[in-house]
DNA sequence: CGCTTATATACGCTCTAAGTTATAAAACTG
DNA sequence: CAGTTTTATAACTTAGAGCGTATATAAGCG
């Protein structure tokens, strides 16, 4: 499993948007995702750590999760090429704009 | 299957990367992909297009394939936001070293 | 027209992701 | 210590992605 297939899954990017806001327990994350059991939500953050893109630290009985800075750059650095895409696309609809 | 999946898979980013260079026929993306048959690359072509990161026009026989500008923005849009983590974290970084 | 070329679809197979229930492990609590 | 809380893992099931072979479809060509 790489980067590109973990931020795949919605609920997955659903914990990624909590953890950029702040750091959490899993406990608070598993709540977030009541549609999901806690074993669930447990194996989509481990699947979040294999990659790369959150870290854990122990807090007693509970474990803090933090999305770590780089993991979601490496899909920001496989984009960035194709972002002249649309900003080409971008720039002729403004100039055919101003144009009429 | 949305556009997070579309490009979760290796060898549709592969094609997206040749469509970005130029406009293609079907049958130049089976050759640039050896290690697949060609109704595997034909379906990989069909989801990129039912996503929107391609888009096809007929040339007689042939299919030729195009990037779709606003195909890849839908993901550039979602991970903007976390931009701001690897900024700060390389502005900490830098921070750090001249600062020694 | 038949024949070939180019592309898409149908079908069946295999492998794995994602979910559940049940349980383990480890730390807190009275 | 016994019981509870918190999190992770095990075992199992199911759904779907991705592949290959075979076939359909449609356009070019002699």
């Amino acid at each position: 499993m790489d980067v590109f297939e973990a931020v795949a899954e919605p609920n997955r990017r659903h914990l990624i948007g909590l953890l950029a806001e702040r750091d959490r327990t899993a406990g608070e994350l598993v709540d977030s995702l009541p549609a999901l059991t806690q074993p669930a939500v447990s194996r989509h953050l481990r699947v979040l750590r294999e990659v790369g893109l959150v870290d854990v630290r122990p807090d007693g009985q509970r474990r803090i999760y933090a999305l770590k800075p780089d993991g979601l750059q490496r899909i920001d650095t496989w984009i960035a090429p194709y972002r002249r895409f649309w900003r080409d696309h971008l720039d002729a609809l403004q100039q055919h704009l101003e144009n009429r």
